[in-house]
DNA sequence: GCATTTAAACAGT
DNA sequence: ACTGTTTAAATGC
């Protein structure tokens, strides 16, 4: 590596104490990243590193390039076994400490456990001394590299699809592979079994990729040969769900991605919906370097609350948001055995992004209502329902449609996913995790025509539930609510019994429903039109299409 | 042979 | 330009 150092030997160039634990943390969380600080101490290098700051392996990073002398790194391979090497000479130049390990650090130190590449860079320039000085230009190029490497190497490093747009994924822990730090079979196994297969989704396909992309499609990533998908009119929809429940394409490789979203709230809504539906909720987002944590997702929402409880539109919102974080909860990582196979997890392997969903939805939606849906364990939020729903119940009519487009979506958006899902992933791990979860975006999105031919297939029970919450309507906690007994399981549908004393409402508003869509065809706006016009509340009117006005 | 670091080619945005 | 993935070489254990 560059590090000038090397050749002296010794040469330390943190020489300031402990090696990075100095300056971590400062900026931006709060949070204490709590340092694991797995390793020992450097025993303060006799090596008096300042010196090298100035140099910087520049230069030496040029020449060295792979027959680097590096006298430091006395200590190669284990890096577990680092915690061992307490004195002596440093690994490298920074300290014993590994890449992968600094970079784990960098992670554990994120308040929401996940940073972008980006803010792994920063953390390394702000908490390593060592690469204080390389933060920028050409000196950092060498390092970054390896960072980056080190990330998509190790299995203990997951990537999570960054649902804000330009912005780079995250990069997580591997709550499972990360166990014992690393794990090489994700990529051994891909070798293994065959060096041919691996060169095949990976570079192979890349470097000529006039002829590859067709190839890849077939079993492995069959999904790739699909353009996106058709279907959606909504060309906004489409990247929506394509994000939310897919694999992206960029890689047959991208195996070692997580597909569901779980970036919270902030993100994907706001790509899509944020500046049309709630500009005023952009703020939050952007502004600070840090990816938007926990708190700021609570603040956000609270924002929401205070600004219009009773709107329309913030009950769509809402119920956006509801979706997202059923999204949220389950997800999948890359596994280790097959190549393009992919595991999904409870929402419990990740407390913290658990625990923000959670608060977060008690936030903004009824008590327990939302979280008792989202929690697999809770019973069914019968009484909520019911309560909820009673009030509203009266005003069905034009409204409902509105909302039980967004239902019937939900549903359409089911179906498509499970029948043909773009990536050609095996509809068993699509279709049930992410599917589950999936919730309308957006009313918009479900409106499609497409969708509406599927309102067809809809079954009682399901469509009656879900009418029912949209019926609520109004008030935003049903709304948000009402995704997840959709979605989530039928199974726990023991909600249709309440349910039952409505259907009787609900079937004829679905019928109002469905032929209203089948006689539109293009059904794109008009359910919604109604239902939102249809003001209930003043703000309601303003919250008509995209084009409301924030409060 | 394995773990790491470093470099680099490539691909996707 | 940045981000990611993969290969490959060199080095130390």
């Amino acid at each position: 590596m560059a590090e000038p150092g090397g050749s002296g030997g010794g040469a330390a160039p943190g020489a300031a104490a402990p090696d990075i634990d100095p300056d971590f943390e400062p900026q931006s969380r709060p949070r204490s990243c709590t340092w694991p600080l797995p390793r020992p101490e450097l025993p303060a290098p006799e090596a008096g590193g300042a010196a090298e700051e100035g140099a910087g392996g520049a230069a030496a990073a040029a020449a060295a390039g792979p027959g680097r002398a590096e006298g430091a790194r006395g200590a190669g391979g284990a890096a577990a076994a680092a915690a061992a090497r307490k004195g002596g000479s440093r690994r490298n130049a920074w300290g014993n400490q590994s890449y992968a390990e600094l970079i784990s650090q960098a992670i554990e130190s994120a308040p929401e456990k996940r940073l972008t590449l980006a803010q792994i860079y920063e953390w390394m320039v702000r908490s390593v001394p060592y690469f204080k000085d390389k933060g920028d230009s050409n000196s950092s190029a060498g390092w970054k590299n390896s960072i980056r490497h080190n990330l998509s190497l190790h299995s203990k490093f997951i990537k999570v699809h960054n649902e804000a747009t330009g912005k780079s994924s995250w990069w997580m822990l591997n709550p499972e592979g990360g166990k014992s730090g690393k794990a090489p079979r994700r990529r051994a196994a891909s070798m293994d079994n065959s060096s041919k297969l691996a060169k095949v989704r990976g570079k192979a396909s890349k470097k000529k990729p006039s002829l590859q992309s067709a190839p890849e499609a077939t079993a492995d990533s069959p999904g790739s040969q699909f353009p996106k998908w058709p279907g959606s009119p909504s060309s906004r929809s489409n990247e929506d769900s394509d994000v939310w429940n897919t694999f992206r394409p960029r890689t047959s490789s991208n195996a070692s991605t997580i597909s569901a979203r779980l970036s919270p709230i902030v993100t994907d809504q706001d790509d899509l919906h944020d500046e049309e539906l709630l500009p005023s909720m952009v703020y939050s987002s952007a502004s600070s370097n840090v990816p938007p944590t926990v708190t700021e997702e609570l603040e956000l929402i609270d924002g929401l609350n205070l600004m219009s409880p009773s709107s329309s539109v913030l009950s769509t919102q809402q119920s956006a948001s509801g979706g997202q974080i059923q999204r949220d909860s389950s997800f999948s990582l890359r596994s280790p055995n097959a190549a393009g196979q992919t595991t999904t997890f409870g929402n419990s392997l990740f407390n913290p992004v658990d625990i923000s969903l959670q608060s977060s939805v008690s936030h903004f939606s009824g008590p327990q209502t939302l979280e008792a849906l989202l929690t697999p364990s809770s019973p069914p939020p019968r009484d909520v329902m019911m309560t909820q729903v009673d009030p509203v119940l009266p005003q069905t009519g034009s409204r409902m449609s509105g909302r039980t487009l967004l239902l019937l979506g939900g549903q359409a958006t089911q179906s498509k996913m499970s029948s043909g899902n773009p990536r050609g992933k095996p509809a068993e791990q699509q279709a049930e995790p992410v599917g589950a979860s999936v919730l309308p975006s957006t009313l918009p999105v479900v409106a499609s025509p497409q969708n509406a031919g599927s309102v067809n297939s809809l079954k009682a029970p399901v469509s009656a539930a879900a009418a029912q919450s949209v019926q609520l309507g109004s008030p935003p906690l049903l709304s948000s609510a009402s995704p997840a007994p959709l979605g989530l399981n039928q199974d726990r549908l023991p909600i249709d019994l309440d349910i039952d004393m409505y259907m009787e409402n609900l079937e004829c508003d679905m019928d109002y429903i469905i032929n209203s869509e089948l006689m539109d065809g293009e059904g794109l706006d008009f359910n919604f039109e109604p239902v939102l016009s249809t003001p209930s509340y003043p703000s309601t009117s303003q919250a008509s299409n995209h084009t409301w006005v924030p409060s």
